[in-house]
DNA sequence: ACAGGCTCCTGCAGGC
DNA sequence: TGCCTGCAGGAGCCTG
């Protein structure tokens, strides 16, 4: 496993993620799981793995989508049209690929689940640095699967306000929390703040009504178009590369420190916010 | 309650 | 050349 393979891709946040969940759901919609295998690492396993082998085995696949960051499969007793009874939930932390391949593919290393179906393909879920998470849920047992915060392309005015209000935190470090916003990593932070004209530093609770209406429809504007990118290349999705076509996104801002700015040609700054990097012009953003 | 910092983990870049 | 150190980052957990 090269390094590119992990390096020249993105880290997975909501565009890249709804990508992927969507060209899962094109292979293994209406196949069967008959054997589950796991990892015995200690992460990255938010159930216990023998306990999602047992509850996924014999499961059929009605339906895989995107919540947030993560992947949701859900699943049934029978095929198409049967009642929903449990859910497997993945999420692929930072360098977590969620891949359908054939037996015979050669299994990469820090492969930590194996999924063998009906139909002979598998499902892989590889991550060397086990920041994923996989999650069987029992429905009769607990609750649908949710997200931890809101849906960043569908929320509305009123309730993206009601987000921030009253909160004494950098408007970057409120972004990249996912009980507000479910599916906002590093890069679309940044670039929907360049895009708004913020500086990632404003105090999110200070931020006028008009400002953050900038910021969500720029959010919204930059996760449409980078999911169009990246649905593009869906049909590429089959092997160990995963997901192609997000490089084509051009970043204005995320990993551009002291490039000039596409607007005005200012160097781009890096500064770091919530212990995380974070990119923006000075010039263009206040 | 809320905000900030630490921790997990591996691969890669840079320094000597 | 090869080792060693620092860094990257999502999110759960702990602390103040």
């Amino acid at each position: 496993m090269s390094g590119a393979v992990l390096y020249n891709r993105p880290m997975p946040e909501l565009p890249e993620v709804e990508t992927i969940a969507q060209g899962v759901d094109a292979r293994v919609r209406g196949d069967r799981i008959v054997e589950a295998w796991f990892g015995s690492h200690r992460e990255p396993f938010k159930t216990p793995p023998a306990r999602q082998a047992s509850g996924l085995e014999g499961r059929w696949i009605l339906a895989v989508h995107r919540t947030g960051k993560h992947i949701v499969c859900e699943l049934g007793a029978r095929g198409a049209d049967s009642a929903v009874q449990a859910q497997w939930i993945v999420h692929l932390g930072m360098t977590g690929r969620l891949l359908v391949t054939t037996p015979e593919s050669p299994v990469a290393a820090h492969t930590h689940a194996r999924l063998t179906l009906a139909s002979g393909r598998e499902i892989r879920f590889v991550d060397p640095r086990r920041f994923g998470r996989l999650e069987y849920r029992d429905l009769l047992r607990s609750k649908a699967f949710s997200g931890p915060g809101a849906e960043p392309m569908t929320i509305g005015t009123d309730e993206f306000a009601a987000l921030f209000h009253g909160r004494r935190l950098a408007i970057k470090a409120a972004l990249l929390n996912q009980k507000l916003l479910a599916g906002v990593g590093n890069i679309y932070a940044d670039e929907s703040l360049f895009r708004a004209g913020l500086r990632p530093r404003r105090m999110a609770g200070r931020l006028t009504r008009a400002e953050l209406e900038r910021l969500r429809l720029a959010l919204r504007e930059i996760l449409v178009h980078a999911i169009r990118l990246g649905g593009s290349s869906v049909s590429d999705y089959v092997d160990a590369n995963g997901v192609r076509g997000f490089f084509q996104l051009e970043h204005r801002v995320y990993q551009r420190t002291g490039e000039p700015c596409r607007e005005c040609r200012t160097p781009i700054r890096r500064i770091v916010v919530g212990g995380r990097s974070t990119h923006y012009c000075p010039l263009c953003q206040r």
